[in-house]
DNA sequence: CGAAAATTTGACATGACTCAACTGGAGTGG
DNA sequence: CCACTCCAGTTGAGTCATGTCAAATTTTCG
């Protein structure tokens, strides 16, 4: 087996085996772009357009509430996909925001240019719906724990996953991630 | 369109559209079994061999924590589905159990048969390609409800979605699922 | 009917929030 | 290179939603 070469591909093949015809099929398909430290890919209002690979960077996604109070849904590093899926799927107005937290670069790729890959590449049916198995099941473990552990129990196991989100981004991101305030998150680690 | 005679079908075919040959291959693949009420489907060190699609009655996937307390993970009635994926896919022991909260019929398919089958009819794998993505777009939503929204107003949105979930079970089992004691809901209950 | 289970109620405890003040480091401009 | 501002993070005091535990009441169902 060749190295790939490039991210993307490697990623997809842990999942569904590709040919050189498929992978150049699902390169040529995927955009690159890169973006500085705190530009929006998407804001509220707008459609979610892009589905983003992340090549290098991080990249979060938050809704404001009424009250003005930031809810962080997700922080991504290089390696993940980011994407607002109800936007993108449904081609709707968005309620989110998308903003890069590190200058990054991406890789995306539209609704209907997905559509098309999806019929040129059948196996990425499969690559994603694993990826979305998988998705799911991580969205009900971090469920499972904010309905059921203590802050400061959700705030060490991550800090035992010993992700480097937690050097990379700012603590109010942090706890706006886990669901807190920044000070409960302050009082938690002051513990330790 | 003919009317699909099996309700499996007729849920599969809001998503991707089936020919004759597929359906019955389809409907081959899987086994219809029936339950009574509180019976074990998964318990905690077993294996979970199948994933269930539910014609009917009504089915929850809990686990007990080391204080002894059942965490209620899902309540699923007729026309959906339930697994421990992550057992399932794995196919390593499980954490959780799966019990009828109701007499009912279900349709079973077991992880080999499955993998046969995506290969039978590859329009399978969107079809659960688009059924995980809405599944994790929907945990996400409770994963919010549930970080930000007060008890009350998590269980008035239940009560809006005016789901027949809350006529056929307990409100023990309501409470577990939404996060919170038995006593809260009884309280909230009383306010209005 | 009667036992067991589910629900309600009461009294009290507590984890996390709110709001406000304080601290310290990073960046800016004079 | 210092003074100044700004912002993230910390600390403190008081509040509130929800939890805990125990008892009372109602419902369910054999």
């Amino acid at each position: 087996m060749t190295i790939p070469d490039h991210k993307l591909i490697y990623y997809i093949q842990r999942w569904v085996e590709l040919n050189e015809a498929e992978e150049s099929l699902i390169l040529d398909a995927f955009e690159p772009i890169a973006v500085k430290k705190k530009k929006d890919l998407l804001v509220p209002g707008g459609v979610c357009r892009s589905v983003y690979f992340i090549t290098s960077g991080a990249v979060r996604s938050y809704h404001v509430d009424e009250k003005g109070v930031e809810h962080i849904f997700q922080i991504n590093l290089e390696n993940s996909w980011i994407s607002d899926l109800e936007s993108f799927f449904s081609q709707k107005p968005s309620n989110y925001y998308i903003e890069s937290i590190e200058a990054s670069t991406l890789l995306r790729i539209s609704y209907e240019r997905l559509e098309i890959l999806y019929a040129e590449v059948p196996k990425l049916e499969r690559y994603f719906r694993i990826l979305f198995q998988r998705a799911y099941l991580n969205a009900l473990q971090r469920l499972n724990s904010t309905m059921w552990d203590t802050a400061e129990e959700r705030y060490n196991d991550m800090v035992k996953e010993n992700c480097t989100i937690l050097q990379r981004v700012p603590q109010t991101y942090i706890a706006s991630y886990l669901g807190i305030t920044p000070e409960s998150l302050s009082r938690i680690r002051k513990k330790k």
